[in-house]
DNA sequence: CTGAAAGCGCTTACAG
DNA sequence: CTGAAAGCGCTTACAG
């Protein structure tokens, strides 16, 4: 491999100087400057990774904790925080925490204190108090991405904000008998996402004077909404609108209006959360939210907490109306400029 | 930090006798073996990565390039890559080649020269040969999964027999009028996926005497299936089944049916391809690969091949019979010990 | 089996 | 603005 040494013979200068015209730091005239990096060009020389860290203390790379890499919305993340680091010339090395506890350990005990990395994001992985910790104790910048602790800054969305944004889209169609597909009260609830978007919804419903909106529990999948929507579809009462905690969930709704051969939207209306990629194929009305934008932020807010700077922010969600949602049949939406009784 | 001297202090002997209980490299007794590592273990060290990668020369790291980070075959792929990795002490750094002319040049000749690897997983990246030249150049071991060329090794699936599993299926049940549905001769018609998946349905069905077996051209997608069925299902002469070349294309295909009112299997047999996590949801007969063995065997292979051995080889699939197949109505099915005319 | 010492390839005060 | 030299934290021949 060629070598600091090979590229400073090269260019006629010291290896002290290639060192400074290459990484930009200390003074330099702008002559060498441009021959040293003409020469390192030539020989394709790049700076090693293991010595150069040794010799600052910067790994020029940041860790990404991942819970079970294999959901859609995370890869996403994924994309956007390598993006983002390529960019500023860091790499991105990944830490995934299964339901293994050796394999957990193994990460918070050994591999994260390798000091491979300069600062770490954390995705929605539920860290124990303990694990918290250790963490902790890395004394690495972290930065969490709707993380379930405040332990450590995060970047969140306002997932209040979301259901409500969801329920009245709905109440603003006239819907009224209106239900909600989640989550119960899990984890924290000031900071589990399932209970935040229950809690958006029910606060939204009782704010349009409608106290005990309807609820069906479901894992986040389609066969979860599936058998939800349908269990919801057969009370005496069926919902004229579903506001589903996330768009899988609503697919699973679809599939129920379907078989119970419910048009949608005319009898059924139905609202996601995500912004699922199948979301457009399936029409369906989302709150979607940004996970390649996501990556984007936190790869920035690293870097910033790396730098002594705070970047920490909310993330942006937005309603994509398409074609699962509508007026109630007969039902009395409000008319612009009408107010309804 | 603490650093080696301390547990060589802790532990009353030398920093190369530490060095030596940790790595388990050199001779050295039971006694200050056990010793040392109670030692470290008390203080928590572990090795740094950068020194020791300075000292020895290896990185304890694989980096995997990946294509466009968001599909869900290449999360789990990645999952069992991290998983298998980090049982056997590396980590993963992650080197994102998108489309961006840029971006994989930094990627080629900055990012991938800086020596933080020990080796190379390749997933299906498309790479012009002068990139695949300055890969080869870095002088690392590179082990492909399912690669475009042929100019390093790679794990492969028998993409030839997956269709003919497909193909077979069908033609096993009765049917005749199979279609088949992919994407057109692109690449290197012997290492391009879509290209092995037509050619290998194309042989079946000449295998069963039937030469000219109609075939529509679809990106892989559920939109791009769902259109190239409905043209598919407007012939005069409507497939009985279709296999399609991924599974989501089939579930466009399945899409398709229920828009033109028929009835799956019944009317319509579909199969694809993949083993997508949404597939048992629809029914869907598919031909399953295993992304994440799949990256357990990629991460086995270059770990191999850092060590100078070669465990390349076929990945396996694996015909999932759901309820998307079936006989044609009014076909003739063969029924066991009583063989067809 | 164990230790002293050189060396891995850079970076950065310190001089000039 | 530039160079000589020490040092980053390990590892590993070389002695003993």
């Amino acid at each position: 491999m060629t070598g600091i040494d090979d590229v400073a013979r090269a260019a006629g200068v010291s290896a002290a100087t290639v060192s400074r015209a290459l990484s930009g730091r200390g003074r330099i005239s702008d002559a060498t400057r441009a021959r040293v990096r003409a020469a390192a060009a030539d020989l394709g020389y790049v700076v090693s990774a293991a010595a150069s860290a040794l010799a600052t203390g910067r790994a020029s790379n940041v860790g990404v904790v991942v819970p079970l890499l294999d959901r859609w919305f995370f890869a996403n993340v994924l994309d956007g925080i390598a993006s983002r680091l390529a960019s500023e010339g860091y790499d991105m090395t990944l830490y995934s925490m299964s339901d293994d506890r050796a394999q957990r350990d193994g990460v918070l005990d050994t591999s994260l204190r390798r000091g491979r990395v300069d600062g770490l994001i954390v995705l929605s992985v539920t860290l124990a108090d303990d694990e918290v910790d250790r963490m902790l104790a890395l004394e690495l910048p972290v930065v969490g991405l709707s993380a379930t602790t405040s332990r450590f800054p995060a970047l969140r969305v306002d997932e209040l904000a979301v259901a409500r944004a969801a329920t009245e889209h709905l109440l603003g169609l006239g819907h009224r008998r209106i239900a909600h597909i989640g989550a119960g009260y899990a984890g924290d609830p000031g900071l589990d996402i399932p209970s935040l978007r229950r809690h958006g919804f029910a606060s939204a419903m009782a704010d349009a004077g409608i106290p005990d909106a309807p609820f069906a529990a479901a894992d986040f999948t389609i066969e979860g909404g599936h058998r939800a929507a349908l269990a919801l579809l057969e009370r005496d009462d069926p919902p004229t609108a579903i506001f589903a905690a996330s768009d899988e969930i609503a697919f699973g709704a679809l599939f129920a209006a379907r078989d119970r051969g419910l048009d949608v939207p005319g009898d059924l209306s139905v609202v996601g959360v995500d912004g699922h990629e199948m979301g457009d194929f399936f029409g369906l009305t989302t709150v979607a939210q940004f996970p390649h934008e996501q990556g984007e932020r936190a790869a920035d807010a690293v870097l910033a907490a790396i730098d002594g700077r705070d970047e920490i922010g909310d993330l942006a969600f937005r309603l994509v109306e398409r074609t699962s949602t509508s007026a109630p049949r007969g039902g009395l939406a409000e008319v612009a400029g009408r107010p309804s009784p």
